[in-house]
DNA sequence: TAGTTGACCGGAA
DNA sequence: ATTCCGGCCAACT
């Protein structure tokens, strides 16, 4: 459903694409060591609350130069993985993230 | 195009 | 410490 305002066309439940592309930055950004949390990096693409989002992304990328193996939860667990969370952890902890 | 699904978050019980 | 629940919003169907 498309809503006018303004002159603006806002497409309610469709995708935004730069949203998207700004996460896969963000996320390729991190450097060797450090984490960030899905909110964090939802908040670095310009949507704080999307941070359920951005899991869902990059549940998507089996990209391995894009490192989403250091986005982790707020409360302090790892979460899920492509590759297992067991993997997860493993190359956080060979990285010294832990 | 409308409805459903989560690699989440934060507060409440 | 641990579930439970409502809100969130791009991707999926």
């Amino acid at each position: 459903m498309a809503i006018k305002l303004y002159g603006l066309r806002l497409d309610v439940n469709m995708k935004n694409k730069f949203f998207t592309q700004k996460v896969l930055n963000v996320v390729s950004q991190i450097p060797r060591g450090a984490t960030l949390t899905y909110k964090e990096v939802a908040a670095q693409a310009g949507s704080p609350n999307a941070s359920r989002v951005v899991g869902s992304i990059l549940k998507q990328n089996y990209d391995l130069s894009i490192p989403c193996h250091r986005v982790i939860r707020s409360d302090g667990k790892i979460g899920e993985y492509n590759r297992g969370a067991q993997k997860k952890k493993q190359l956080l902890k060979e990285e010294g993230a832990l």
